[in-house]
RNA sequence: GGUGGGAUUCCGGAGUGGUCAAACGGGGCAGACUGUAAAUCUGCUGGCUAUGCCUUCCAAGGUUCGAAUCCUUGUCCCACCA
Protein backbone atom coordinates (compact mmCIF):
# COMPACT_ATOMS: atom_id res chain seq x y z
CA UNK A 1 0.00 0.00 0.00
CA UNK A 2 1.08 3.52 -0.99
CA UNK A 3 2.07 5.48 2.20
CA UNK A 4 -0.47 7.96 3.21
CA UNK A 5 1.76 10.67 3.12
CA UNK A 6 2.99 9.95 -0.73
CA UNK A 7 -0.60 10.14 -1.33
CA UNK A 8 -0.96 13.40 0.64
CA UNK A 9 1.86 14.35 -1.46
CA UNK A 10 0.54 13.62 -5.18
CA UNK A 11 -2.81 15.75 -4.14
CA UNK A 12 -1.18 18.74 -3.48
CA UNK A 13 -1.89 17.79 -0.18
CA UNK A 14 1.42 18.42 1.47
CA UNK A 15 3.58 21.01 2.43
CA UNK A 16 5.97 19.67 5.12
CA UNK A 17 7.17 17.31 7.60
CA UNK A 18 9.16 17.33 10.90
CA UNK A 19 11.53 14.20 9.51
CA UNK A 20 11.21 12.02 6.54
CA UNK A 21 11.29 8.90 8.74
CA UNK A 22 7.20 9.27 8.92
CA UNK A 23 7.07 6.93 5.98
CA UNK A 24 8.22 4.32 8.10
CA UNK A 25 5.55 4.96 10.44
CA UNK A 26 3.03 2.59 9.34
CA UNK A 27 -0.33 2.19 10.94
CA UNK A 28 0.39 4.32 13.95
CA UNK A 29 -2.66 6.34 15.02
CA UNK A 30 -2.57 9.86 13.54
CA UNK A 31 -4.42 12.86 15.07
CA UNK A 32 -5.70 16.25 13.68
CA UNK A 33 -7.08 18.89 16.31
CA UNK A 34 -9.80 21.28 15.68
CA UNK A 35 -11.04 23.70 17.86
CA UNK A 36 -14.93 24.69 18.65
CA UNK A 37 -14.13 28.36 17.53
CA UNK A 38 -17.95 28.24 15.43
CA UNK A 39 -20.71 25.96 16.21
CA UNK A 40 -19.58 23.96 12.89
CA UNK A 41 -16.71 23.38 11.08
CA UNK A 42 -15.91 25.00 7.64
CA UNK A 43 -15.02 24.08 4.24
CA UNK A 44 -11.70 25.37 5.05
CA UNK A 45 -11.43 22.77 8.03
CA UNK A 46 -12.37 20.06 5.51
CA UNK A 47 -8.76 20.10 4.29
CA UNK A 48 -7.53 18.79 7.56
CA UNK A 49 -10.47 15.87 7.60
CA UNK A 50 -9.41 14.98 4.39
CA UNK A 51 -6.11 14.12 5.50
CA UNK A 52 -7.46 12.24 8.36
CA UNK A 53 -9.35 10.45 6.01
CA UNK A 54 -6.66 9.56 3.67
CA UNK A 55 -4.42 8.24 6.68
CA UNK A 56 -7.00 6.13 7.48
CA UNK A 57 -7.36 4.88 4.61
CA UNK A 58 -3.92 3.85 4.72
CA UNK A 59 -4.25 1.97 7.55
CA UNK A 60 -3.94 4.41 10.18
CA UNK A 61 -6.02 4.88 13.24
CA UNK A 62 -6.96 8.48 13.56
CA UNK A 63 -7.77 10.71 16.34
CA UNK A 64 -9.81 13.62 15.68
CA UNK A 65 -8.94 15.98 18.75
CA UNK A 66 -12.06 18.54 19.66
CA UNK A 67 -10.32 21.27 21.24
CA UNK A 68 -12.95 22.18 24.35
CA UNK A 69 -10.07 22.96 26.42
CA UNK A 70 -7.78 24.75 23.65
CA UNK A 71 -10.74 26.43 22.45
CA UNK A 72 -11.09 28.58 25.84
CA UNK A 73 -8.00 29.80 24.85
CA UNK A 74 -7.97 31.05 21.43
CA UNK A 75 -5.15 29.81 19.19
CA UNK A 76 -3.40 32.82 18.05
CA UNK A 77 -1.45 30.49 14.95
CA UNK A 78 -2.47 32.43 11.32
CA UNK A 79 -4.27 35.42 13.47
CA UNK A 80 -3.00 39.05 12.64
CA UNK A 81 -4.64 40.01 16.05
CA UNK A 82 -6.08 38.90 19.22
CA UNK A 83 -9.54 37.31 19.42
CA UNK A 84 -12.37 38.15 22.12
CA UNK A 85 -12.43 34.59 24.20
CA UNK A 86 -15.66 32.74 23.63
CA UNK A 87 -17.76 31.92 26.93
CA UNK A 88 -17.54 28.56 28.30
CA UNK A 89 -21.12 28.30 26.97
CA UNK A 90 -20.54 29.00 23.39
CA UNK A 91 -17.27 26.62 23.44
CA UNK A 92 -19.88 23.99 24.85
CA UNK A 93 -22.35 24.83 22.28
CA UNK A 94 -19.65 24.91 19.69
CA UNK A 95 -18.23 21.55 20.64
CA UNK A 96 -21.18 19.77 20.37
CA UNK A 97 -21.67 20.99 16.54
CA UNK A 98 -18.03 20.33 15.91
CA UNK A 99 -18.07 16.43 17.27
CA UNK A 100 -21.43 16.23 14.94
CA UNK A 101 -19.74 17.32 12.27
CA UNK A 102 -16.42 15.19 12.37
CA UNK A 103 -18.61 11.53 13.05
CA UNK A 104 -19.58 12.64 9.77
CA UNK A 105 -16.48 12.14 8.19
CA UNK A 106 -14.22 9.31 9.75
CA UNK A 107 -14.88 6.09 9.92
CA UNK A 108 -15.72 4.67 13.27
CA UNK A 109 -16.20 1.01 12.18
CA UNK A 110 -13.50 0.28 11.11
CA UNK A 111 -12.19 -3.07 12.39
CA UNK A 112 -7.95 -2.56 11.56
CA UNK A 113 -8.26 1.29 11.82
CA UNK A 114 -10.65 3.20 13.31
CA UNK A 115 -11.62 6.63 13.94
CA UNK A 116 -12.29 8.12 18.11
CA UNK A 117 -12.76 11.90 18.64
CA UNK A 118 -11.24 13.02 21.55
CA UNK A 119 -11.93 16.25 24.00
CA UNK A 120 -8.60 18.07 25.04
CA UNK A 121 -10.72 19.21 28.32
CA UNK A 122 -10.63 16.10 29.61
CA UNK A 123 -7.17 15.90 30.34
CA UNK A 124 -6.75 19.35 31.38
CA UNK A 125 -9.08 20.42 33.14
CA UNK A 126 -7.07 17.76 35.52
CA UNK A 127 -4.25 20.21 36.25
CA UNK A 128 -3.96 23.11 38.00
CA UNK A 129 -2.08 26.17 36.85
CA UNK A 130 0.68 25.63 39.29
CA UNK A 131 0.44 21.72 38.25
CA UNK A 132 1.02 22.73 34.17
CA UNK A 133 3.77 25.12 34.65
CA UNK A 134 5.65 22.75 36.89
CA UNK A 135 5.40 19.65 34.76
CA UNK A 136 4.64 21.18 31.22
CA UNK A 137 6.18 24.75 31.77
CA UNK A 138 9.08 23.50 32.69
CA UNK A 139 10.12 22.18 29.53
CA UNK A 140 9.54 24.96 27.54
CA UNK A 141 12.18 27.41 26.54
CA UNK A 142 11.29 30.82 26.14
CA UNK A 143 13.87 31.13 23.10
CA UNK A 144 11.75 28.75 21.00
CA UNK A 145 8.22 29.63 22.37
CA UNK A 146 9.18 33.50 21.02
CA UNK A 147 10.67 32.24 17.79
CA UNK A 148 7.35 30.51 16.42
CA UNK A 149 6.20 32.30 13.52
CA UNK A 150 2.70 32.58 15.07
CA UNK A 151 4.48 34.57 18.22
CA UNK A 152 6.71 36.69 16.01
CA UNK A 153 4.22 37.60 13.56
CA UNK A 154 2.62 38.84 16.39
CA UNK A 155 4.84 40.33 18.27
CA UNK A 156 6.29 42.40 15.23
CA UNK A 157 2.60 43.93 14.13
CA UNK A 158 1.27 46.61 16.15
CA UNK A 159 -1.31 44.01 17.48
CA UNK A 160 1.02 42.27 19.96
CA UNK A 161 -0.33 39.35 22.04
CA UNK A 162 -1.06 38.52 25.06
CA UNK A 163 -0.05 36.28 27.71
CA UNK A 164 -2.84 33.81 26.99
CA UNK A 165 -2.96 33.48 23.55
CA UNK A 166 0.96 32.86 23.77
CA UNK A 167 0.33 29.87 26.00
CA UNK A 168 -1.73 28.25 23.63
CA UNK A 169 1.01 25.60 22.16
CA UNK A 170 1.92 24.77 25.60
CA UNK A 171 -1.53 22.97 25.58
CA UNK A 172 -1.65 21.83 22.07
CA UNK A 173 2.05 20.43 23.09
CA UNK A 174 0.57 18.62 25.83
CA UNK A 175 -2.20 16.84 24.05
CA UNK A 176 0.04 15.47 21.45
CA UNK A 177 2.02 14.02 24.15
CA UNK A 178 -1.16 13.02 26.05
CA UNK A 179 -1.84 11.03 22.92
CA UNK A 180 1.16 9.49 22.61
CA UNK A 181 0.97 8.60 26.06
CA UNK A 182 -2.77 6.97 25.80
CA UNK A 183 -2.99 6.55 22.10
CA UNK A 184 0.18 4.98 21.15
CA UNK A 185 -0.16 8.39 18.63
CA UNK A 186 3.05 9.28 16.52
CA UNK A 187 1.87 11.49 14.20
CA UNK A 188 0.00 14.72 14.19
CA UNK A 189 -1.41 16.81 10.98
CA UNK A 190 -2.89 20.31 10.55
CA UNK A 191 -2.71 23.06 8.11
CA UNK A 192 0.64 24.73 7.92
CA UNK A 193 0.04 27.12 10.10
CA UNK A 194 -0.21 24.55 12.79
CA UNK A 195 3.50 23.63 12.14
CA UNK A 196 4.79 26.48 14.97
CA UNK A 197 2.42 24.47 17.49
CA UNK A 198 3.05 20.56 16.42
CA UNK A 199 6.65 20.85 16.43
CA UNK A 200 6.21 21.81 19.93
CA UNK A 201 5.07 19.14 20.83
CA UNK A 202 7.11 16.78 18.85
CA UNK A 203 9.90 18.47 21.05
CA UNK A 204 8.08 17.83 24.43
CA UNK A 205 7.89 14.07 23.34
CA UNK A 206 11.66 14.00 22.73
CA UNK A 207 12.53 15.62 26.07
CA UNK A 208 9.66 13.59 28.20
CA UNK A 209 9.95 10.32 26.44
CA UNK A 210 12.50 10.12 24.58
CA UNK A 211 10.79 8.99 21.61
CA UNK A 212 10.06 10.71 18.31
CA UNK A 213 6.93 11.67 17.14
CA UNK A 214 6.20 13.29 13.78
CA UNK A 215 4.54 15.63 12.20
CA UNK A 216 2.94 16.85 8.76
CA UNK A 217 1.32 19.90 7.66
CA UNK A 218 -0.88 20.55 4.49
CA UNK A 219 -0.70 23.72 2.45
CA UNK A 220 -2.82 26.55 3.44
CA UNK A 221 -5.74 26.32 0.83
CA UNK A 222 -5.96 29.62 -1.17
CA UNK A 223 -7.68 30.54 -4.61
CA UNK A 224 -5.84 31.96 -7.32
CA UNK A 225 -6.60 35.41 -6.47
CA UNK A 226 -4.90 34.42 -2.77
CA UNK A 227 -7.50 34.49 -0.69
CA UNK A 228 -7.95 31.92 1.86
CA UNK A 229 -9.93 29.41 0.56
CA UNK A 230 -14.17 28.89 1.84
CA UNK A 231 -15.43 32.55 2.08
CA UNK A 232 -18.04 33.55 -0.11
CA UNK A 233 -18.26 37.47 0.66
CA UNK A 234 -16.75 37.60 3.82
CA UNK A 235 -18.66 34.83 5.16
CA UNK A 236 -17.74 31.10 5.76
CA UNK A 237 -19.15 28.45 4.40
CA UNK A 238 -20.22 25.87 6.50
CA UNK A 239 -20.59 22.14 6.63
CA UNK A 240 -23.25 22.57 8.72
CA UNK A 241 -26.63 22.95 6.43
CA UNK A 242 -28.55 25.08 9.06
CA UNK A 243 -25.57 27.56 8.38
CA UNK A 244 -25.00 27.26 5.00
CA UNK A 245 -27.68 25.51 2.76
CA UNK A 246 -27.18 22.85 0.35
CA UNK A 247 -28.25 24.86 -2.32
CA UNK A 248 -25.41 27.49 -1.50
CA UNK A 249 -22.75 25.43 -0.11
CA UNK A 250 -23.15 23.07 -4.12
CA UNK A 251 -23.00 27.21 -5.92
CA UNK A 252 -19.68 27.71 -3.62
CA UNK A 253 -18.25 25.04 -5.36
CA UNK A 254 -19.71 25.12 -8.79
CA UNK A 255 -18.66 29.62 -9.19
CA UNK A 256 -15.06 28.09 -8.53
CA UNK A 257 -12.54 29.78 -10.99
CA UNK A 258 -11.04 27.32 -13.91
CA UNK A 259 -7.51 27.73 -12.73
CA UNK A 260 -8.68 26.53 -9.39
CA UNK A 261 -10.89 24.10 -10.05
CA UNK A 262 -8.36 20.91 -10.83
CA UNK A 263 -6.44 21.70 -7.69
CA UNK A 264 -9.90 21.47 -6.30
CA UNK A 265 -10.89 18.29 -7.47
CA UNK A 266 -7.55 16.56 -5.89
CA UNK A 267 -7.76 18.27 -2.56
CA UNK A 268 -11.16 17.89 -1.50
CA UNK A 269 -12.52 14.48 -3.45
CA UNK A 270 -11.21 11.03 -3.25
CA UNK A 271 -11.54 10.84 -7.58
CA UNK A 272 -8.43 8.41 -8.48
CA UNK A 273 -5.88 11.64 -10.28
CA UNK A 274 -6.72 9.28 -13.61
CA UNK A 275 -10.28 10.57 -13.41
CA UNK A 276 -9.51 13.74 -12.90
CA UNK A 277 -7.12 13.96 -15.65
CA UNK A 278 -9.98 13.04 -17.89
CA UNK A 279 -11.84 15.78 -16.57
CA UNK A 280 -9.45 18.43 -17.47
CA UNK A 281 -8.84 17.03 -20.59
CA UNK A 282 -12.68 17.65 -21.80
CA UNK A 283 -12.53 20.95 -19.37
CA UNK A 284 -9.68 22.29 -21.94
CA UNK A 285 -11.59 20.95 -24.59
CA UNK A 286 -14.72 22.56 -23.95
CA UNK A 287 -14.75 24.66 -20.75
CA UNK A 288 -17.93 26.16 -21.10
CA UNK A 289 -19.68 23.29 -19.90
CA UNK A 290 -18.05 23.73 -16.20
CA UNK A 291 -17.52 19.99 -16.15
CA UNK A 292 -14.76 20.17 -13.61
CA UNK A 293 -16.56 22.72 -11.57
CA UNK A 294 -20.02 20.65 -11.76
CA UNK A 295 -17.75 17.85 -10.88
CA UNK A 296 -16.16 19.47 -7.59
CA UNK A 297 -19.93 20.37 -6.40
CA UNK A 298 -21.46 17.38 -6.82
CA UNK A 299 -18.63 15.68 -4.60
CA UNK A 300 -18.41 17.83 -2.20
CA UNK A 301 -22.43 18.01 -1.83
CA UNK A 302 -22.62 14.33 -2.10
CA UNK A 303 -19.53 13.84 0.39
CA UNK A 304 -20.80 16.77 2.94
CA UNK A 305 -24.40 16.22 2.79
CA UNK A 306 -25.64 12.91 1.21
CA UNK A 307 -27.17 12.04 -1.61
CA UNK A 308 -30.12 13.60 -0.37
CA UNK A 309 -28.85 17.15 -0.09
CA UNK A 310 -26.92 16.94 -3.46
CA UNK A 311 -30.16 16.43 -5.06
CA UNK A 312 -32.06 19.17 -3.23
CA UNK A 313 -28.75 21.40 -4.48
CA UNK A 314 -29.20 20.43 -8.09
CA UNK A 315 -32.92 20.47 -7.97
CA UNK A 316 -32.99 24.55 -7.21
CA UNK A 317 -29.39 25.44 -9.30
CA UNK A 318 -31.75 23.36 -12.26
CA UNK A 319 -34.75 25.68 -11.45
CA UNK A 320 -32.95 29.01 -11.03
CA UNK A 321 -30.30 28.67 -13.64
CA UNK A 322 -32.40 26.48 -15.67
CA UNK A 323 -33.37 29.23 -18.51
CA UNK A 324 -36.23 30.96 -18.39
CA UNK A 325 -38.95 31.36 -15.50
CA UNK A 326 -41.63 31.11 -17.81
CA UNK A 327 -43.87 28.80 -16.72
CA UNK A 328 -42.79 28.39 -13.95
CA UNK A 329 -44.83 27.18 -11.08
CA UNK A 330 -45.42 28.45 -7.43
CA UNK A 331 -44.88 24.57 -6.70
CA UNK A 332 -41.81 23.91 -8.50
CA UNK A 333 -40.50 26.79 -6.58
CA UNK A 334 -41.97 25.94 -3.13
CA UNK A 335 -40.01 22.33 -3.42
CA UNK A 336 -36.74 24.54 -3.74
CA UNK A 337 -37.74 27.14 -1.05
CA UNK A 338 -35.78 25.75 2.10
CA UNK A 339 -32.96 25.65 0.47
CA UNK A 340 -32.72 29.00 -1.53
CA UNK A 341 -32.06 32.15 0.54
CA UNK A 342 -35.97 32.89 1.23
CA UNK A 343 -38.13 35.03 3.12
CA UNK A 344 -41.71 34.60 4.26
CA UNK A 345 -43.29 37.81 4.42
CA UNK A 346 -47.52 38.56 5.20
CA UNK A 347 -49.10 39.41 2.09
CA UNK A 348 -49.74 42.82 2.88
CA UNK A 349 -46.37 43.78 3.35
CA UNK A 350 -45.81 42.67 -0.46
CA UNK A 351 -48.62 43.75 -2.23
CA UNK A 352 -48.36 47.20 -3.70
CA UNK A 353 -45.22 48.09 -1.56
CA UNK A 354 -42.59 49.58 -2.97
CA UNK A 355 -39.80 47.47 -4.81
CA UNK A 356 -37.38 48.56 -2.52
CA UNK A 357 -38.96 47.69 1.01
CA UNK A 358 -40.13 44.05 -0.16
CA UNK A 359 -36.01 44.15 -1.35
CA UNK A 360 -34.77 44.99 1.72
CA UNK A 361 -37.57 42.80 3.46
CA UNK A 362 -37.08 39.79 2.28
CA UNK A 363 -33.52 40.00 3.02
CA UNK A 364 -31.72 40.42 -0.23
CA UNK A 365 -30.31 44.00 0.41
CA UNK A 366 -29.24 45.21 3.63
CA UNK A 367 -30.57 48.60 3.57
CA UNK A 368 -33.09 50.60 1.04
CA UNK A 369 -30.12 52.37 -0.10
CA UNK A 370 -28.29 49.50 -1.35
CA UNK A 371 -31.84 48.47 -2.92
CA UNK A 372 -32.25 51.86 -4.50
CA UNK A 373 -28.32 51.47 -5.96
CA UNK A 374 -28.72 48.30 -7.06
CA UNK A 375 -31.95 48.92 -9.12
CA UNK A 376 -30.47 51.72 -9.73
CA UNK A 377 -27.15 50.11 -11.88
CA UNK A 378 -29.50 47.35 -13.15
CA UNK A 379 -29.55 44.55 -11.55
CA UNK A 380 -32.50 43.83 -9.59
CA UNK A 381 -34.53 41.54 -11.06
CA UNK A 382 -37.97 40.44 -10.17
CA UNK A 383 -39.07 37.06 -11.79
CA UNK A 384 -36.12 37.51 -14.09
CA UNK A 385 -37.48 40.32 -15.55
CA UNK A 386 -35.34 43.70 -14.91
CA UNK A 387 -36.89 46.69 -12.73
CA UNK A 388 -35.01 50.12 -13.52
CA UNK A 389 -37.21 52.03 -11.73
CA UNK A 390 -36.53 53.05 -8.51
CA UNK A 391 -40.54 53.71 -7.27
CA UNK A 392 -41.70 50.61 -8.75
CA UNK A 393 -44.53 48.60 -6.70
CA UNK A 394 -44.97 44.96 -6.03
CA UNK A 395 -48.32 44.12 -8.22
CA UNK A 396 -50.18 41.23 -8.09
CA UNK A 397 -49.25 39.69 -10.88
CA UNK A 398 -45.87 39.37 -10.03
CA UNK A 399 -46.35 36.89 -7.51
CA UNK A 400 -46.26 33.68 -9.32
CA UNK A 401 -49.49 31.41 -8.64
CA UNK A 402 -50.08 34.26 -6.25
CA UNK A 403 -47.68 33.75 -3.86
CA UNK A 404 -44.00 33.54 -4.84
CA UNK A 405 -41.87 36.27 -5.53
CA UNK A 406 -38.46 35.39 -7.18
CA UNK A 407 -35.95 38.14 -6.87
CA UNK A 408 -32.28 38.27 -7.67
CA UNK A 409 -29.71 40.84 -7.19
CA UNK A 410 -27.06 40.34 -9.77
CA UNK A 411 -26.04 37.75 -12.07
CA UNK A 412 -26.84 35.31 -9.57
CA UNK A 413 -28.31 36.21 -6.53
CA UNK A 414 -31.69 35.29 -5.58
CA UNK A 415 -33.82 35.26 -3.14
CA UNK A 416 -37.35 33.52 -3.01
CA UNK A 417 -40.37 35.66 -0.77
CA UNK A 418 -42.96 33.52 0.05
CA UNK A 419 -46.02 35.58 0.83
CA UNK A 420 -48.38 34.44 3.21
C1' G B 1 6.68 51.40 37.06
C1' G B 2 8.58 55.76 33.76
C1' U B 3 8.50 58.30 29.06
C1' G B 4 6.78 58.89 24.30
C1' G B 5 3.47 57.38 20.20
C1' G B 6 -1.25 55.53 18.73
C1' A B 7 -6.86 54.03 18.38
C1' U B 8 -10.66 57.02 11.81
C1' U B 9 -16.08 54.38 7.98
C1' C B 10 -15.11 46.27 5.78
C1' C B 11 -9.35 46.55 5.74
C1' G B 12 -5.08 49.71 5.07
C1' G B 13 -4.56 54.76 5.59
C1' A B 14 -5.24 60.58 4.90
C1' G B 15 -7.44 64.28 7.75
C1' U B 16 -5.07 68.21 13.59
C1' G B 17 -11.63 73.60 14.84
C1' G B 18 -16.00 74.93 10.04
C1' U B 19 -16.15 73.85 2.74
C1' C B 20 -16.08 66.08 6.58
C1' A B 21 -20.41 61.04 5.74
C1' A B 22 -14.62 62.06 5.95
C1' A B 23 -9.05 62.02 0.39
C1' C B 24 -6.53 57.73 -1.65
C1' G B 25 -5.68 52.43 -2.14
C1' G B 26 -7.52 47.46 -1.34
C1' G B 27 -11.74 44.61 -0.84
C1' G B 28 -16.89 44.22 -1.88
C1' C B 29 -21.34 45.05 -4.99
C1' A B 30 -23.48 46.18 -9.78
C1' G B 31 -23.28 46.99 -15.32
C1' A B 32 -20.95 45.70 -20.23
C1' C B 33 -18.27 41.40 -22.40
C1' U B 34 -18.77 35.96 -21.07
C1' G B 35 -19.29 30.14 -19.56
C1' U B 36 -23.27 31.12 -12.87
C1' A B 37 -15.19 31.64 -15.63
C1' A B 38 -10.72 34.82 -16.01
C1' A B 39 -8.95 39.41 -17.80
C1' U B 40 -10.63 44.25 -19.02
C1' C B 41 -13.56 48.75 -18.93
C1' U B 42 -17.51 51.66 -16.19
C1' G B 43 -20.36 53.00 -11.94
C1' C B 44 -21.44 52.44 -6.76
C1' U B 45 -19.74 51.53 -1.75
C1' G B 46 -23.20 54.84 6.55
C1' G B 47 -28.80 55.28 7.29
C1' C B 48 -33.46 57.70 6.10
C1' U B 49 -39.99 59.60 5.44
C1' A B 50 -33.82 62.03 0.62
C1' U B 51 -31.52 68.52 -3.29
C1' G B 52 -32.79 67.97 3.17
C1' C B 53 -32.35 65.26 7.74
C1' C B 54 -30.08 61.58 11.19
C1' U B 55 -26.07 58.50 13.34
C1' U B 56 -20.58 57.72 12.78
C1' C B 57 -14.00 58.95 13.45
C1' C B 58 -12.04 53.86 21.05
C1' A B 59 -15.59 55.37 25.66
C1' A B 60 -17.57 59.02 28.89
C1' G B 61 -17.55 64.01 30.04
C1' G B 62 -16.04 69.20 28.80
C1' U B 63 -14.51 73.86 25.88
C1' U B 64 -16.80 76.25 21.45
C1' C B 65 -21.80 79.39 17.53
C1' G B 66 -19.38 74.86 15.56
C1' A B 67 -15.11 69.04 17.28
C1' A B 68 -12.74 63.19 13.83
C1' U B 69 -9.78 67.47 14.95
C1' C B 70 -8.84 71.17 21.42
C1' C B 71 -9.13 69.77 27.05
C1' U B 72 -10.16 65.94 31.11
C1' U B 73 -10.75 61.06 32.70
C1' G B 74 -10.96 56.00 31.41
C1' U B 75 -9.95 51.53 28.25
C1' C B 76 -6.82 49.09 24.88
C1' C B 77 -2.34 48.80 21.76
C1' C B 78 2.83 49.95 20.33
C1' A B 79 7.97 51.59 21.26
C1' C B 80 11.94 52.77 24.30
C1' C B 81 13.70 52.96 29.30
C1' A B 82 13.55 50.58 34.21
Amino acid sequence: MAHAIDILKERGLFDNVTSPDVLKQGGVPVYAGFDPTSSSLQVGNFVTIMGLAHFQRAGHPVIALAGGATGMIGDPSGKSAERNLLTPDEVERNLAGVKENLSRFLDFDSKTAPAKIVNNNDWMQRFSYIDFLRDVGKYFRMGAMLGKESVRARMESEAGMSYCEFSYQLIQAYDFLHLWDNEGCRIQIGGSDQWGNITAGVDLIRKLRGGEAFGMTFPIICDSSGQKFGKTAGNAVYLDHNRTSYYDFYQFFVRTEDVDVIRFLKIFTFLPLEKIGEIAAEMAADPGKRLAQKVLAEEMTRTIHGPAGLSVALRASEVLFGGSMDGMKADDLMKVFANVPSRELPLDSVRNAGLLDVATAAGLCKSKGEARRLVTEGGFYVNNVRIADVTAKISGDMMIDGRIIVLRAGKKNYCLVNVV
